[in-house]
DNA sequence: GGATTTCGCTACTAGAAGTATCGATACCGA
DNA sequence: TCGGTATCGATACTTCTAGTAGCGAAATCC
């Protein structure tokens, strides 16, 4: 039971912190090739390691572009006693802007090929991606899970969709027309 | 100049009529497989056929499983007289139970992630799948091409992020007020 | 029957996911 | 200072898949 508390550790050599530098890779490779032709091989040499080394992270490539989704999302930024209407919006503007940086759109939906024949995949995709944002706004807007999820599919669903559409981002003004059809939905 | 108006068949064997087999096989495959494993070659041997014969007729996989769902989707059913409310209602159900079908969704999801690294199959999935839809529907609802664009993305996007992330098409529930919704946007 | 085209079949190339191995390296504790 | 341990980079490898090439056989028209 002795240093139970003293979390110290583990020996041999740490692990180099690399994962900022391949995330980074990996959405540009993606952005540039695309989900089928950004290989591992060529994220390895873009971020500077050896592909051996991300495999020893990320079991799959699948797994690394989840992992990179991840990160590139992070937590929602709500703002203190906003109302449910500018909870919405924000959350709806969050997700339009993080579609558009580059590489996200195709990662997403490359990812989403994948998990489709993938339950192990889907898994992780709906646990450590969606859920977090689900549960956030199922508090922020006092709605059911079943509503949120709804939410959910109509806004990240429409502005991927117009991306594998167009290979362009949605533009303003249908964003705009994004956040007043759905706030219309808020009973 | 002669025979100008004859459009008499031309010479050689005439191609044998599998496409529609070649189609159902390949729907099969992938809602087995997902579009990643679906190969050329087991398609192939479910539709009994050699896999040059489909390389004969379709350039590359992306453009066989497009035509798979163009020739799956179909014209849409519209009555006549209906109102534009009933339009959009009309639309948005048969797209909703289009992409219930098995491997549709699967298919559709796999073609969009090669369509975003490749221009030349977003212009035949743009072309070919799309725009009957949106010209259709500009014209019974009397809406913009930007309009309609926008409606497509969002009855389609919706409907395909809820089959990837749970697998399972959407709830009637769900698609009654993805129907509600929508109408709430006509004019 | 001859010309023409598609058919199935086999073999092939090119490229990518993922694995195995090994010497080198970085950190910890004694 | 030195041994233990775990990671690193590099190389080679296996397996699988998209797509191509070439062949003799079969089907149709004239």
């Amino acid at each position: 039971m002795a240093r139970a508390t003293t979390p110290s550790r583990s020996p041999g050599r740490p692990r180099s912190s690399v994962d900022a530098a391949v995330f980074a890779a990996t959405l540009s490779t993606v952005h540039e090739l695309g989900y089928t032709r950004a290989t591992v091989d060529r994220i390895a040499a873009e971020a500077g390691v050896a592909k051996t080394t991300i495999y020893r992270r990320w079991p799959s490539k699948g797994a690394l572009i989840t992992a990179c989704l991840v990160d590139a999302f992070g937590p929602l930024p709500l703002k203190e006693g906003a109302s449910r209407a500018e909870v919405m919006e924000t959350a709806i503007r969050y997700g339009a802007a993080r579609i558009t940086e580059p590489g996200i759109a195709a990662a997403f939906a490359g990812v989403f090929t994948d998990a489709i024949g993938d339950p192990a995949l889907r898994e992780i995709l709906s646990t450590q991606l969606q859920d977090p944002y689900r549960l956030v706004l199922q508090e922020a807007l006092g709605e059911s899970e079943q509503r949120v999820l709804f939410f959910v599919d109509v806004v990240i669903g429409t502005l991927l969709h117009r991306m594998g559409m167009t290979g362009e981002p949605m533009a303003a003004a249908d964003v705009d027309a994004l956040v007043t059809m759905i706030q219309r939905e808020l009973t």
